[in-house]
DNA sequence: CTCCTAACCTACCGGCCGGTAAGTTTTTAG
DNA sequence: CTAAAAACTTACCGGCCGGTAGGTTAGGAG
């Protein structure tokens, strides 16, 4: 119930995504995460097979606390229109608050064939959710001619998730602005004239 | 005027462009660029300082030959809304054509940071072309209200920019109908309902 | 032919890093 | 208190890789 880790596992999973966020994933040798540890790196490894499965357990921890819940809330607004409007201001709003997105982006490459195939199956349930829900938009007949829910939803999930290449909190960047921008092309762009709210 | 390089650097950018793309940047050691052209690692070594010399040549390189020809067939389109669909229909054939788009996308990072503020100024003359235009169809109220150019300008690069993430060629991705999907929501989101062609 | 230079090779260095064997301390169970 | 299991430490290995010192070959100029 209180901030600190339960255990030695989460510890350490922790220290590693925000060395991984700060270093990447290649130059943060696993005696660093020992040393922030304060053990060494034999230490790290009784709990730990390799490098790559504590990478594994930093990008399921991370995106099952931060995105799932995300994909969560979208999922229950009932209106369709709401439900993209909801998540991707909050998508934008997480990436750009937290740097340790862009690390999960960058470095699932790192991932063995079968964890990359269960953290990208996790992506894609935002991805799912907003195909569908396109799906359903265009079976009201509120889209536009031309729009494939495939290419649009991807459209959406790349439009907001590119911001971890060029948005600088730390200079003047406008996460809220960059949200409601970005919504409302996406969402002008797929609506017919008239199924605006 | 044939296929052949013209000297041995440029066959080496070619090589290495390859080897990069197909094994990434980390794992492609110089002594597998030396085995490719017949030479030795020392020999690759008279000709370029360092590997991260040899990934900056590659980059400029490659964006100077694919890149760049684009973004100048775009200035040269005199009407705005054609300016941007030219740009963002060729840069998706671009990148769904090839992959090592996507890999000078990823291995940035890995450049020397006066090698990446030269490159970056290059991906940059497409951003300001976009904004360029997208401020000029916003003087000429063409565009809806709330549509921030910056945000805009990268809203149709990350859309168009993230398929290196998801689309796969060989699995029946049709290029042209996304190009197309991603084209038609962009301009139908900025442009006012009158506006359109 | 001679000389020079660019291109190239052999052989090697040094450092880093993932990972481990084997032993020691700490905690837990009974 | 005892014993075993869990949590560590010390000390090390082995491999890879970027980079280089110094010598060798090839090719063109004169």
């Amino acid at each position: 119930m209180n901030g600190q880790p339960a255990d030695r596992v989460e510890e350490t999973v922790a220290i590693a995504l925000r060395l991984f966020t700060e270093r990447g994933y290649d130059n943060t040798p696993m005696s660093a995460v020992a040393d922030a540890l304060g053990l060494t790196k034999a230490g790290v490894y009784h709990h730990f097979e390799s490098k790559e499965h504590l990478l594994y357990l930093v990008h399921k921890h991370t995106l099952e606390s931060q995105l799932v819940p995300l994909i969560e809330q979208a999922e229950a607004e009932p209106d369709a229109g709401m439900r993209i409007r909801r998540f991707m201001i909050d998508y934008v709003l997480l990436l750009a608050r937290d740097p340790s997105a862009a690390m999960l982006i960058n470095e699932s490459r790192r991932l063995a064939p079968h964890h990359l195939a269960e953290i990208r199956g996790i992506w894609r349930r935002g991805y799912r959710m907003l195909r569908g829900t396109i799906i359903e938009l265009q079976q009201r007949g509120l889209c536009r001619e031309g729009v494939d829910p495939v290419y649009a939803a991807f459209g959406a999930i790349g439009m907001t998730s590119w911001i971890i290449h060029w948005f600088d909190r730390a200079r003047g960047g406008n996460a809220d602005a960059v949200a409601r921008t970005m919504c409302g092309i996406f969402l002008d762009g797929i609506l017919k004239d008239g199924a605006r709210p």
